[in-house]
RNA sequence: GGCCCAUUCGUCUAACGGUUAGGACGCAGCCCUCUCAAGGCUGUAAUACGGGUUCGAUUCCCGUAUGGGCUACCA
């Protein structure tokens, strides 16, 4: 039924109404894996004919985001606005040919017509009245000025779609209508310069959302009476929020910019979207670009809609952050960092703390550590840690640390426990304590690489500062309290 | 309302007639440990329901339920 050639072309097609959802990214990126796949041609077309809700700048954030995701297209961007010479020709070849007819109902007849049908409770149906026009007749009222659509002739028997998704699909003739392609004013629609651009553009294979099945006896039809060859179809399951309903801004973090700017990283993106719907068949959940590329197949997706879940999205960033070079992870991190420590501070801390941030922005935050000094202490941190005994303790650790030449994490750790077992108390009594005054809060990165990596003069200045604080004892009965 | 699609742990999914229904996220516990993570181990939890077909159904068919989509001179 369908023409397989070996080198396929596909396309992604949005409307610029905003951002880049992701499930249009998700569709797109199918799309590219595809075509890189089966070595064919990705083409990206900006669907901007409804002259109200389009604007230019619109299509600007969807380039944007799918060049932060790395969805390089091969043809493109197209813009349907600067081909209507095309669908023009398009029509009047239909019209020709017999395939097409004017209607001249105004809009406002056929909503009465609606309304009637919806309170008998029937369903509606256009009364197909525009057939009977003679086409002598439809071109003289068309040449008088008469205002009027134009509107498909849809065949009398079922349509089938056969979907590489979800098989065979039939469309009884009485649930099609001869739908309209041009507006009175003269715009295309969207099924009509869809149809137009797949036929000239060669588009072999569509893969697109499901909520486009019911739409494609339509196109099957258009396709049909344009004389071109019906593309293969692969209708997507939808990309749903964790109330099951369709994502959407309602839900949050639909749209793919707002998980850039939460710290995601487009490679974790990437990976997560390509694992909704679609699986390589074994246990693997990371998966490189390359390796989606080489792997990716129809056959191997699934029909079912699938919840997006932010949570599993954290977790695979998180591998991601485990696994990139620390100057890439650097880089990502810059956005972030309007202070960054130096270059091999930042290079070390990263090794640090890779394991301990979800996204770039944690990650960033934790670097900042690095470069400025901590300007309070977390106070349950200080509720816990700092007992009255405390400042003596750290008083003297800081002594025997001023003390220390060799700055360096296995020496450093030597001085601390010495200093524990001189004071008789454990090391955690001055570890707790130190971790606190040197970041400000009571978790992190494994203390002493900390303190190596501050350096002698900066990790003793917070000490002391921190000291300064704990030092200064707020009398037990004065029912006066700086803190808590 | 009509037409169409979907339904395996809470979530993402594997199993394309025969498995103790597998993996991952999450959650819980244990190990590791200066804290927090990461990591390792263990546990938790699913074939929506009812009928068929079959020696045998998660898998095929038909209903039901639930969710979703389409039904525009929107895309």
């Amino acid at each position: 039924m369908h023409d397989s050639s070996p080198r396929p072309r596909v396309r992604f097609a949005p409307s610029p109404t905003g951002s880049l959802h992701v499930g249009g990214a998700r569709t797109a990126l199918n799309n590219l894996l595809f075509a890189r796949r089966e070595k064919g041609t990705f083409i990206l077309r900006i669907e901007d004919t409804d002259v109200e809700r389009s604007r230019e700048e619109l299509s600007g954030q969807i380039l944007s985001a799918m060049k932060w995701l790395g969805l390089d297209y091969d043809e493109g961007p197209y813009y349907q606005s600067s081909r209507m010479e095309l669908y023009r020709a398009a029509v009047e070849r239909l019209l020709a040919q017999g395939h097409a007819y004017r209607a001249f109902e105004t809009a406002d007849e056929l909503d009465a017509e609606r309304k009637k049908a919806d309170a008998a409770g029937r369903a509606y149906r256009y009364s197909g009245a525009g057939r009977a026009i003679a086409p002598d007749e439809s071109d003289r009222r068309a040449r008088a000025g008469e205002r009027h659509v134009v509107r498909l002739k849809m065949p009398a028997e079922t349509i089938v779609v056969d979907d590489m998704v979800r098989g065979r699909v039939e469309f009884p003739p009485e649930a099609l209508d001869d739908f309209v392609l041009v507006r009175s004013d003269g715009h295309p629609l969207y099924h009509f310069c869809v149809c137009v651009d797949d036929a000239e553009m060669r588009i072999t294979h569509v893969l697109r959302g499901d909520d486009h099945l019911a739409n494609t006896p339509k196109h099957v039809a258009l396709f049909a009476a344009l004389g071109v060859p019906i593309p293969a179809f692969a209708h997507l399951g939808m990309i749903l929020g964790t109330d099951r309903k369709k994502l959407s801004k309602r839900h949050g973090a639909a749209a793919v910019e707002e998980w850039r700017d939460v710290g995601i990283l487009p490679e974790a993106l990437v990976n997560f979207l390509a694992l909704l719907g679609w699986s390589p068949g074994d246990d693997r959940e990371i998966l490189s670009r390359e390796e989606m590329e080489r792997e990716f197949s129809i056959e191997r997706i699934g029909p079912s809609p699938s919840v997006f879940d932010p949570e599993k999205l954290l977790w695979m960033n998180a591998q991601y952050l485990a696994r990139m070079p620390a100057e890439e992870i650097l880089a990502r991190c810059l956005p972030w960092l309007p202070s960054p420590p130096p270059r091999d501070v930042a290079l070390a801390a990263i090794e640090l703390h890779r394991t301990r941030a979800r996204t770039t922005i944690e990650m960033a935050r934790a670097l900042a550590g690095y470069a400025a000094d901590p300007l309070e202490y977390d106070p349950d941190g200080m509720k816990k840690q700092v007992k009255p005994e405390t400042a003596a303790q750290m008083g003297k650790l800081v002594e025997t640390l001023a003390a220390l030449s060799d700055w360096t994490p296995l020496p450093l750790e030597a001085a601390l426990r010495a200093s524990a077992e001189d004071q008789g108390i454990s090391a955690g009594k001055l570890i707790h304590p130190t971790r606190l005054g040197l970041t400000g809060v009571t978790v992190g990165a494994p203390l002493f690489d900390v303190v190596a990596l501050l350096g002698k003069e900066t990790a003793l200045r917070r000490l002391r500062n921190f000291l300064e604080r704990i030092d200064r004892p707020v009398p037990e009965d004065s029912g006066f309290r700086t803190e808590n």
